[in-house]
DNA sequence: TGAAAATTTTTGTTGCATCAAATAACATCC
DNA sequence: GGATGTTATTTGATGCAACAAAAATTTTCA
């Protein structure tokens, strides 16, 4: 777990915990099925024992870590049928926040993505797969967060906490696949026009390509 | 807090603070607005403030209760904003889990949702309101939970979880609304023909109906 | 009388020792 | 050798005292 650095304090320990272990989930320094220890969380992070079981805690809460049983917290290894899950509630919940932000776009925003659009190509032209997968995130999320309803937002980020190690595990696979790009392009198109019903089935379509993406490069493992 | 009784011990405290006041804030026991802390709820329960804390701010986490403050931890007030917010998920999650429970129901399933609304009608003739939150939450969740996505159905607790402390309160102008049980027959008709898209259009209406009953009942607060 | 300041009380957070249970390591026996 | 029983270690949970900050209360003063 020396992927932890030590964290400074301002606001609740626990919370920063949370953060720092989201990212680092996110960001895929742990492998799924690692285990974690309160212990050595709290080590690595330079925090008593409560607040490291507060932040593992929370993540627990909301499937971003697991517990199997009494004793042991596990990075999720990612099942098929989890996957299958999370791609359906991500569905519901991503199409919903994307029809609903199509209406809040104005042309600055629309600039805003396209920049991040071709950062993302520039990045899967150089082979940089994690930066891939930063820039897709923030146009997911740059799109999602216009919709205005934060708990719809935060919900989604949950979601894709619980893909997050393991896609960063297979990302090579993943993020090589150029599906992504022209969704992406029809999202643009969609947002351009203020066609909610296109935005939303774009990234219905981004969607199910990673979900097939994904759940094949599963298979494999 | 004296609306809460000692718990017995066997599995962790933590979770079982969290159950308890789940449960009470699903029985309308604490009023919008009303002002908790972790002490209260520690002597309430006769447990320590470790896992009081716990189950609070589990609950905080998931939007159950609010922390406006750092030192200050409250049962929301649902703002029409908040409310509004909710219901979106409420219509994507659940229209989502009902559409997929559809190919999983039996005779059987259907026979046991048949009598849970003959007890709900039976409840609103009686004016026993508080029975007909009850049996209306088990006949949604009836038909969720058969869509074998735990996962989903949690998320959706979550957001009951949100409105259920207003709802409560305001439960005689909200329950009387007899608009529920058409949608609750057209529920079973979908159901009975296996039409998944029927089924899945009940809820949603199910869900508008409420919403704006709640909505109008909110304002006049 | 009423607003501002000072004081007391309340409150969430944190660190840490302790506990029981689960896990791991090891030894034993067939 | 492999299964089984035994011991040692690790681990999450819990209670509690101490702390700083926020709230509530009281006092002060114009």
């Amino acid at each position: 777990m020396s992927a932890l650095a030590p964290i400074d304090r301002d606001k609740s320990l626990g919370a920063h915990v949370y953060d720092r272990l989201k990212r680092a989930l996110m960001s895929g320094a742990f492998q799924p099925g690692q285990k974690l220890t309160v212990r050595s969380v709290a080590e690595d992070l330079q925090v008593s024992v409560t607040p490291a079981r507060e932040g593992l805690n929370r993540l627990i809460d909301q499937g971003a870590l697991e517990m199997p049983s009494a004793k042991t917290i596990l990075v999720p290894v990612l099942t098929v049928a989890a996957l299958k899950e999370v791609a359906t509630i991500r569905r519901s919940l991503e199409g919903t926040a994307a029809e609903l932000a199509t209406a809040n776009f104005g042309p600055s925003d629309i600039a805003n993505l396209l920049s991040l659009q071709a950062e993302l190509e520039s990045a899967m032209n150089s082979g940089d797969y994690r930066r891939v997968l930063d820039r897709n995130e923030s146009f997911h999320f740059g799109v999602y967060e216009k919709c205005g309803m934060p708990r719809l937002v935060g919900l989604i980020e949950a979601q894709w906490l619980r893909v997050g190690p393991s896609l960063n595990m297979l990302y090579p696979e993943f993020a090589v696949s150029r599906r992504g790009v022209s969704n992406h392009m029809r999202v643009l198109e969609g947002l351009q026009k203020r066609d909610a019903q296109a935005v939303r089935a774009a990234f219905e379509h981004d969607i199910d390509d990673g979900y097939a993406t994904l759940s094949a490069a599963l298979g494999k493992t």
